[in-house]
DNA sequence: TATACAGACCTGTATATACATGCTACCATG
DNA sequence: CATGGTAGCATGTATATACAGGTCTGTATA
């Protein structure tokens, strides 16, 4: 019939976009019951079948929790945020293997002029630096030095890092609204190829990562992968690079919504 | 009406099994065509609606490739994407699928100051500029707008892309000296929505390429993939990203290696 | 008091239909 | 020979309808 909506929206986006809208705004409580289909049929005035694939794609996206015969249910934070720019030890344990870390160093440190302008922070204030090399099967193959924005998690130091990835905690004191990265290669500094336990000479894969949550940026890591360990499908031909350069083999997978 | 299926799988389980069946069985080869939903409904004797929700299942988990008015395609098993330097008609060869290329656009243009400064040209000069797009099976998958130093390439207006895409132009005409990527994703401006041929709001995976030779910047490109057809761990569950957010679901597995 | 049961309400599935829009192949016209 | 129109087919969206089955509540019954 398409009686109505001849803009390039359809209605059952329309109307995500609006139950979304009441649960980002809190008018929807985690936890609370939203309006039933019958309920957002009148409020729309669309027929059924159009409220049904809204609020059925809410479902897949883990927004809402569909009960039948009940209602649906706005998810919590947790389940709707299983949050992850996919951090290493999600990684690690999908690959079965055993993930654990070490905090290397973890401190407060006074921020330079040229930080202070990316945090957009006052000269005068300071932030959290930490250094933490995650193994996989006791084999080190990352390492993680980050700085966070002390407006963005105020009791940083004062986490346990053994059972939590900063990455975890940072998805969970606020919603991320953008993460990017910058790729590139490196011939490691010492320390670092001797917390990595590298041989002299390897590269290093370096993943440069800003967070942005609550407009702010909340956090910049620099990860150190080591180029022979890191990951590797395997079956990649190896190709003749030229001198210095870079090769991405794994690709990216990268999933992006707004609304 | 629920006229048949009285068993606890679903119609559209069934079919969706159906389709997922012949696909594992190599019946149906990657990039190949699936029945059109019409003669799936006279395959099973179910309406329209009921084949509709199973192949846009079947979509969303991407299995398949959906596209309006030509058809839905096995999806390519779309293991890493190798997004390397090496160029995108080989990854497309490399996975048994055939490659061409649309010039969209190909011209001088004067260069602004930011560019300028960026490939370290005096103001008065102007670069080249190209649009093309790549598609495999004739699916757009790649839509390249690229910036090229006339310095690096002065024939660079004459050349065929038709044979040769312009990453192995690049390549050819000096030792590459090293590639630096930034990756993102955004919902793409309409003229790349349309070129790529993709449903509004779908997000693009967007990859920012710089590449040096001879000491200088040699190109830029802005590589935009579409977010459904390239890949995405099918059995991520798609998430629910709050407002301009960005997430990674699959994480960045990458090599480097200089020498 | 405890149980059974009838409605009411909710989601799940399925159908038949309609119109919109994107794309391709082919044919007619210049 | 090129070019433009169109028919045909594919998917996209939306509706109205129907029935199935789960869950809850209140009421009637044993």
């Amino acid at each position: 019939m398409q009686k109505k909506s001849r803009s390039p929206v359809p209605l059952y986006e329309a109307i995500k976009r609006h139950v979304l809208d009441q649960i980002d705004s809190d008018r929807l409580k985690s936890g609370e019951r939203i309006p039933s289909e019958h309920e957002l049929t009148k409020l729309f005035k669309v027929s059924r079948m159009t409220v049904n694939r809204a609020i059925r794609e809410l479902s897949v996206e883990g927004r809402v929790v569909r009960v039948a015969g009940v209602g649906s249910f706005v998810a919590t934070p947790a389940q709707a945020h299983p949050l992850e720019l996919r951090n290493i030890a999600d990684d690690i344990r999908a690959r079965g293997g055993h993930h654990d870390s070490r905090v290397v160093e973890l401190s407060e440190v006074p921020l330079g002029s040229e930080a202070a302008r990316t945090f957009d922070l006052p000269p005068g204030r300071s932030m959290f630096h930490s250094v933490i090399v995650h193994a996989e099967n006791s084999l080190p193959v990352q390492l993680e030095e980050r700085y966070v924005n002390p407006q963005a998690v105020p009791d940083y130091l004062s986490l346990d890092f053994t059972k939590t990835t900063a990455s975890e905690y940072l998805a969970h004191v606020a919603p991320i609204q953008e993460v990017e990265h910058v790729v590139h290669a490196v011939i490691p500094p010492p320390r670092v190829r001797r917390l990595l336990k590298m041989p002299v000479g390897e590269p290093c894969l370096v993943l440069l990562r800003w967070v942005w949550a609550r407009d702010s940026l909340a956090s910049t890591a620099r990860l150190y992968h080591p180029g022979s360990r890191y990951r590797l499908g395997g079956r990649f031909a190896p190709m003749a690079p030229s001198r210095g350069q870079l090769r991405l083999v794994g690709g990216t997978h990268v999933q992006a919504k707004t609304r």
